[in-house]
DNA sequence: GTTTTTTCTTACCCACGGGTAAGATATCAG
DNA sequence: CTGATATCTTACCCGTGGGTAAGAAAAAAC
């Protein structure tokens, strides 16, 4: 069990003085409230928890959040940030609707072992007020929605075989967003090394459709951007 | 297997009278509880809320439960016992070890429409206690040391393209988990054509790993028991 | 009918946690 | 140095919800 100053330490420093800096302060809440949201939910989370680990008291996080909730919105709209900054570097960049999937499977699987990213997909939507909620699914679908697009685009060049799209998204949506439940980042498997294992696997499927000559090739495949 | 009659109520009916029935007000208790647990999570269910629905007060649950996260683990376990039911069945099953793997993600993806199942993969570990905690976990374990084995099997069987058994199995394992997240009771995909569409997809891969001479049969797999 | 047992209700306790009030203390601008 | 402002604390409010006490009312046992 992660004790205070050991794992996930270095935020409550940004406390320590009463220095104005609204800044890195907001930050630092905001790291340790993701921290503490993964570890035991939100619900289970009180504001006494995050204060107490920030070595100040409960009122003192209303001066940069108007209430729990808007923490809770933070950590999801920084989340979702990361996933569309992908999303838009893949969209960009040319290559194959298989490519495209690929690419994506890799840094999204990537985001997912960090705790903004995690939250997104972890942490319950129901805590969230309706306003809040309506924006996070809309990001949302959008992802869905981008996947899906991927797919059908490598349809259409070859590069995918014929299949359903929606359940293909479903699929490879599942198995990655998955990641954000058993990743522990004290774990064994280094994040990298998960994320270009599940590009591999879910591209290349797990069947063999065709009996190959020999071995087939365990190629280890380039990491992408 | 368990169809739930109507939409969401009728478990009313069972307290409607006082006669001594205990097994099936205990069960509709059960599902009750599972529904709402779905619908808003376990934290925010009231024990209040539950008794509402069937019409009495919350006193009277504890004659049937000790506390809330007694119906909890209850949830977890008609889960976990309907998974294991069908892994066993499959154990037994003979076949390629790609067979099995198929038949899996079918059951267990059909399992994931069903409210008891849904619980077990859908809601949060953290609300139960250690003990209960353990308990769950080895249940699950056990779900993925089995899946884990089929692949191993159909690798050695050469049935299945080699591959990192850990990796496949949380893939699928994601894919079909996350079933549970998105299915709606209410929705428009009934559950075996999830189930069946999943089995196929996830077989069969998605990329295309040898050109083929044309158009790739989308046969019917004929769902399994 | 009478007694016994189960079932369920009304009324209550209390710990927990989100949020606020009001004031103390440090930081900064001048 | 001084006043203004941002920062943080102590003390408190109160709604919510799990859980209990004690007894009423219905069912079964006799």
């Amino acid at each position: 069990m992660p004790k205070d100053g050991a794992a996930a330490p270095s935020h409550w420093k940004a406390f320590a003085s009463r220095r104005r800096d609204p800044a890195t302060k907001r930050e630092a809440v905001l790291q340790t409230a993701a921290h503490l949201f993964l570890e035991k939910s939100y619900g289970r989370t009180s504001l006494n928890d995050v204060a107490e680990r920030l070595n100040i008291t409960k009122p003192a996080l209303y001066h940069y959040f108007r209430n729990k909730e808007e923490i809770l919105l933070e950590c999801y709209r920084l989340g979702t940030g990361l996933i569309e900054e992908i999303l838009n570097e893949i969209a960009a960049h040319c290559g194959t609707g298989l490519e495209k999937v690929a690419a994506f499977i890799y840094s999204y699987a990537n985001v997912m072992t960090v705790n903004f990213g995690r939250c997104v997909m972890r942490l319950d939507e129901g805590d969230l007020s309706s306003q809040a909620f309506a924006e996070v699914r809309t990001y949302k679908r959008k992802i869905d929605r981008r996947l899906r697009s991927f797919i059908e685009e490598g349809i259409a060049d070859g590069s995918i075989a014929p299949c359903d799209p929606k359940i293909a998204a479903f699929s490879i949506a599942g198995a990655v967003n998955w990641i954000c439940i058993w990743y522990e980042p004290e774990g064994e498997l280094p994040a990298e090394e998960i994320a270009s294992q599940f590009a591999r696997t879910l591209t290349q499927g797990l069947a063999r459709t065709t009996p190959n000559s020999g071995e087939r090739e365990v190629s280890r495949q380039e990491p992408l951007p």
